[in-house]
DNA sequence: ACTATATTTGACACTTATTGTCAAGTAATA
DNA sequence: TATTACTTGACAATAAGTGTCAAATATAGT
């Protein structure tokens, strides 16, 4: 099981590549990438696509990953957290066939 | 399937309550709650309980309410939604069994 | 319509988070 | 020691979230 860090900085090291490598191709200072790579900084959306084509990796896959992180961090200390899981899904069901009410 | 908000408004009015009790009561201006109760702002969990207690709801449903409010708002638009939350599971099964790498 | 009460709305100042940039730092290797 | 790769922390700029308040709007009773 791998953070989204880990899957960048292992993929990175396999293909030979620099931290000024990709961090240029992605157009980011290289502090930022290195920061992510050990999960100090989480990249935006923009940067996941531009990492995804540079270290050939799914691009679907590799949002998955980083998304899936985040919410797993966010409620892992909850001693309800499966339960919140379950929920949500109901949930995420239920808005996509309805209109959904806003939250700020 | 209601929202935090409506949750909290259906069992307000159900006990006839007015903003401005509850709002004493949890210690936060009536427009919050207003707007808390409308999906404007999110409570905090010191406000849950508080909520919880005034409205006889369960405290420990009522945050697993919030929180998956909180998941299913956050990921709804992406169409991995679902693939999401099972890689998500998975994750914090592991976190929950392993020493915790840090991320911000 | 008038009054009183309940709720909503938006502007505001304030705090807290997040962001990118940069320079100086460490580490490893030739 | 010189070079290259990476890390760290300070900094300013920006964005996001927060509470407070007063004015606006609704709702109901007389």
């Amino acid at each position: 099981m791998e953070t989204i860090g880990q899957i960048l900085r292992n993929k990175r090291l396999n293909l030979g590549l620099l931290l000024r490598q990709v961090s240029a191709y992605v157009d980011i200072d290289q502090a930022i990438l290195s920061k992510i790579e050990r999960n100090e900084r989480k990249p935006t959306k923009e940067m996941l696509e531009k990492l995804a084509e540079i270290l050939k990796l799914d691009k679907d896959e590799l949002l998955i990953q980083f998304i899936s992180d985040k919410i797993a961090y966010e409620i892992v200390d909850e001693d309800c957290a499966s339960k919140v899981l379950k929920v949500a899904e109901k949930k995420i069901k239920y808005l996509k066939s309805n209109p959904i009410p806003k939250l700020t």
